[in-house]
DNA sequence: GCAAATTTGTTCGTATGTATT
DNA sequence: CAATACATACGAACAAATTTG
């Protein structure tokens, strides 16, 4: 008892039995009454070492149930450069929807809501307005194959509106905003900045895909700001992705394409490197 | 007891007073017997509300000491895609260290690791080799001012050893080996792929970057697969960053610098959005 | 430099509540 | 409704890490 906690040594042998494949993704693992008995420790021992198991990610519990290995889910690439065809950004609109029928999957997403809201912290700093400034808000919940995926909102300069109020309506901009607001105003996109970062789910964004409440799955949350062609920033779109089921692309210069559909199994091999990858080893 | 857990209504509360600013970040919580006596549970159920703060968190313990609401620390922000003005590769070699100086602080990294490996799964898969093909690797620790950063590997096929052999030598490439390779085997790079997903740390990169062992903060991994002339791979960096803190930043078409400088107020409000950003609610 | 006091970590036991089958 | 399985909550004792005197 003096090497290592026992509920730590319980954790490991199970672990081991996960990683080596004796317990397969989606199996049940023995109840806590007999893994008691299989090691001869006390419930609440049981307990902290199945809570172990849970914070690295590896089983859940479901009440009434039992523990269950996690399943991995197949993660969808998001390519965040621009398309070298049509030059626009990655992951949104059209583009977005290309992305996922390449993977062969299916994209739904809700019609958006639209709110007018007051600019605060970095939406304000981001559009460069001033606090509390009106913006147009549009928001919309995106799944594949039914499962919540992403959640976007993307803001507006209320001014926009004044010249281009179809941003307002709660329906699709079919032809994507970023041209209607260069066919309306003459406001041309010319770049956009992509601000990744990662963070623990709000309740709101937990609830919505279906995360643990305790924050162990955390979100990347990308902001995007597009600038027009006087150099001010026209729209900010901020997404929020589950890292459990996301990953990115960033494409620069020449590169060949990804192999196509989700069975390629290169592209298998290339997309899940769940088990530690060959690096030196560190100390 | 019917609403909510009594540990969770704890919880809740010490979060409030994190959250208002009451309980400033490393300022000690009172000892796990104080808050028995403040909230009238037991010393489990006290430890209960730690252990839920700790897992989104919030506060960190640490034995014989106290608990504590954890620091923030400031994010590193690394450019992925290829500087305009050189062309070079976003976080790599020269670009690296003028984007940490341009932040206003001090990197440092440890002489390359020379290693000769096989090439093993993703490896193996993104270069296009044999599984089990001998690849160089070439691995560095990277600190910001003196803290642990990110993890770098580099994986070459051997091939390229041949003709560039001080692929071999266990010391920095002044010039840096995208322009050594050009320079002697002809080979240019091209165009980049990177790869960004996020996973929990191993063992090795837990003790290293000083993360919790219970693999609460994530890190990023990522494959940067950088192409020839030929359209042929001809080199595979790996990079390990935590989550807490870094941040990527992708840059497409034309848009503004971001202001440098780590005290630029813009800068902070930009790169530091801890709390909920302002997206419409869910459901 | 050491011993005592403080503080969190681990482990047991027990009882009761809640969710699912 | 009963049985099963996990969740919450209390109490108690000892161990380990750290600070204090």
């Amino acid at each position: 008892m003096a090497e290592q906690p026992i509920y730590r040594r319980i954790a490991e042998t199970v672990r081991d039995q996960i990683e080596s494949g004796k317990l397969e993704p989606g199996q049940k693992l023995p109840t806590e009454t007999k893994l008691r008995g299989e090691y001869d420790a006390s419930r609440n021992t049981i307990r902290d070492a199945i809570k172990w198991l849970t914070s690295l990610g590896l089983v859940e519990t479901r009440p009434g149930q039992g523990t269950f290995v996690v399943k991995k889910v197949d993660p969808f690439i998001t390519t965040l450069s621009a398309d070298t065809g049509t030059g626009l950004g990655g992951g949104e609109g059209a583009t977005y929807l290309s992305q996922v029928s390449e993977q062969d999957r299916v994209a739904s997403s809700s019609p958006p809501q639209v709110e007018m809201q007051k600019a605060v912290g970095p939406v304000a700093a981001r559009l460069q307005l001033e606090e509390g400034a009106p913006v147009i808000s549009r928001h919309q919940k995106r799944y594949i194959d039914n499962t919540p995926w992403s959640l976007q909102t993307s803001f507006y300069p209320r001014e926009l509106a004044k010249g281009a109020d179809r941003l307002l309506e709660p329906s699709d901009i079919a032809e994507g905003t970023v041209r209607y607001l260069a066919e309306t105003l003459g406001i041309r996109q010319v770049g956009y900045r992509d601000w990744i970062t990662v963070r623990t789910p709000n309740d709101n964004e937990a609830e919505f895909f279906n995360l643990p409440e305790d924050g162990r799955v955390a979100v990347y949350e990308v902001f995007r700001t597009a600038y027009d062609q006087t150099g001010a920033p026209m729209r900010l779109t901020v997404t929020i992705f589950p890292t459990d089921r996301n990953q990115f692309v960033v494409n620069d210069g020449q590169v060949p394409p990804i192999p196509a559909g989700r069975d390629a199994s290169t592209k298998k091999s290339l997309a899940s490197p769940r088990q530690a990858s060959q690096t030196a080893l560190a100390s």
